[in-house]
DNA sequence: CTAAGTGTATTATATCACTTAATACACCTA
DNA sequence: TAGGTGTATTAAGTGATATAATACACTTAG
């Protein structure tokens, strides 16, 4: 459990994932909830291969599926940088939250829960941290 | 997209994911909604191989995961056999439902989504296949 | 212009998870 | 005894992941 600090951004690399799929995922975060302003720099990626102690290669994969993402911009030469459009952010975050409400659908529903069911686990959660058993 | 029907269970077996888990997945899904009943006989090891046109050691490693999850009951010399306790299948997807549950919510939280954004998701979801923006 | 810092590309190598293959053993039942 | 069970072992191949070393094109600061 690798705690590091890259500029504003914060990383906890381990060994249970694809290390550059924990810096993607991390990054996309850190845009998404606005931890890193818009049109920020973001660490070069030699930089932060040394800080996080891996192969820029690693790092150059998370980062291009970053501009893919439509979350950073890559200027040659000057580096990389967090989009300036709000709507970029707004429309991956929304898309990204329902891939995973779908794939979270399958989920339950391959366990046989309904619709209903779901809404009341998600409910019942806020005070209670589990319980009920539905179906 | 390979489709299969081996005695009470469907398979549905692609190159998305390792055989295993497809095998392990599906099988827990048949059991959890009653697909296949309490007691059943399940294929054997050699017989879902070659149903499959896969390894046996393949389906072996699926089959034991499924005998940890307290699914099924292994007999030496007889075969498999899915378990006749419903509260094992119970507590079974009461349990993995709480860690898909816990793993969606972390995920939605990485956006910046909060309990009631979610919740708002789930219910909108029912008419709308999508929409929304949230925070 | 030069030097240093950017992103990018290439080639080679190593490791690990997954899968297949072949074979053998212990067990149960008809 | 014969044939079907689960199980174990050993060997091999493939692909994703990651590292290492190196080189190139571009931009900016000096």
């Amino acid at each position: 459990m690798e705690e590091q600090q890259v500029g504003s951004l914060h990383f906890q690399i381990d060994f249970s994932q694809p290390l550059y799929e924990q810096i993607l995922d991390q990054a996309r975060s850190a845009i998404a909830k606005g931890e890193i302003a818009l049109g920020d720099k973001m660490p070069s990626v030699r930089e932060l291969a040394q800080e996080l102690r891996m192969n820029p290669n690693t790092v150059m994969r998370a980062y291009q599926e970053l501009e893919r993402d439509g979350l950073t911009e890559k200027r040659r030469g000057q580096g990389t940088y967090v989009t300036s459009s709000p709507e970029h952010v707004a429309s991956f975050r929304t898309a990204l939250a329902a891939r995973y409400i779908d794939s979270f659908m399958e989920q339950m529903e391959s366990l046989g829960f309904a619709w209903e069911d779901i809404e009341k686990y998600i409910h019942q959660k806020k005070d209670t941290p589990l319980g009920g058993n539905g179906l």
